[in-house]
DNA sequence: TGATAAATAT
DNA sequence: GATATTTATC
């Protein structure tokens, strides 16, 4: 297939000595570097067959008292292609490190799009702008494009909720929450909080509700754990697209990874707008790191359920309008 | 080949 | 920042 890319990155006229350091204190692994991904057989090419099946997430974080339910079935080895190598982790095995790669889409994951919601969830409507939105997400590797990218689409499955009048009703359970972020409650705000669980997963199994998986989830800020979380990889196969993709244990070079043990409330590490101030009142003034709970597992999908061919999406747009 | 999802451009 | 369009990947 085509490969075409583009080579730089970002332009820089001088190659070496970093622009700021402070700017690159959260980048500290930035997005998978290019030679990993090679290393894991990062390909579209159409495999027959992971043959395993299961891959588990495996580091579920203690969940804490909580309820937090985690798919985790045990274990799990990850590990999916072995191909690196020696040489893929510095080098590359090669000269030139990583100038000459492209990066990878971003693939929202599940888990991803869980953080995406919550921090929404979280800003309320009205501060959740893609900015925000990204800061809050304290996700390296994640730009702004990408998050405005993703939120429109949110906000378009939102808007084909409402007008299907599904929402809340259905399955889920009711989940009540009431945040009122600062001023009057939008329709918005309370179709995001009104909705059930969290996105998950089409199951294997019969899936009977009218209402399949409304993407709200409606934890609030938990204490953080300290511990980083694991990056996910994307690795798409027809046979087990679904399963999460974990990175090896002793790696941790995904894109979701930061420990921010002192975290300025005021200020995130390495941020530096010049003085914009929010307004007054309306920021909660949580720009807090990390205060989600997130961790959970895909959970398995059989591909030939019901033989229907249905695509596994963050939302479902599709069947339903 | 088609559909969906993400990136990019306006 | 939001929206529209294009591109890439599934």
């Amino acid at each position: 297939m085509r490969e075409e890319e583009e080579p730089t990155w970002f332009a820089r006229g001088g190659e070496d000595q970093l622009p700021r350091p402070d700017e690159l204190m959260p980048l500290t692994q930035t997005l998978i570097t290019p030679d990993l991904a090679v290393a894991f057989d990062i390909h579209q090419a159409h495999h027959g067959g992971v043959a395993g099946g299961g891959v588990g997430g495996g580091g579920g974080a203690g969940g804490g008292g909580g309820g937090a339910d985690m798919n985790g079935g045990g274990g799990g080895a990850s590990s999916a292609a072995g191909s690196s190598g020696g040489g893929a982790g510095g080098g590359g095995g090669g000269d030139e490190p990583a100038r000459t790669l492209k990066r990878p889409r971003l693939v929202w994951t599940p888990q991803l799009h869980k953080r995406f919601v919550d921090a929404v969830a979280h800003l309320g409507i009205k501060n959740a702008v893609p900015k925000t939105i990204m800061q809050l997400m304290s996700v390296d590797g994640l730009t702004r494009e990408n998050v405005a990218s993703h939120l429109q689409k949110y906000r378009l499955y939102l808007k084909r909720m409402q007008g299907q009048g599904g929402g809340g009703g259905g399955g889920g359970g009711g989940a009540g929450g009431s945040h009122s972020s600062g001023s009057g409650t939008d329709a918005a705000t309370e179709h995001l909080f009104a909705t059930g669980p969290v996105p998950f997963p089409p199951p294997a199994h019969r899936a009977p509700p009218a209402d399949p998986y409304p993407p709200f989830a409606p934890i609030h800020h938990h204490h953080h754990h300290a511990a980083p979380q694991i990056g996910h990889f994307h690795h798409h196969h027809p046979a087990a697209r679904p399963l999460g993709h974990y990175a090896a244990p002793g790696y941790d070079h995904g894109f979701l990874s930061r420990a921010v043990a002192a975290g300025p409330p005021a200020g995130p590490p390495g941020m530096h707008h010049h003085h914009h101030h929010r307004v007054p009142g309306a920021m909660p003034g949580i720009m807090a790191p990390a205060p989600f709970a997130d961790d959970m597992d895909l959970g398995s999908r059989g591909a030939g359920a019901s033989g229907g061919r249905r695509e596994l999406t963050l939302f479902p747009t599709s069947g339903d309008h």
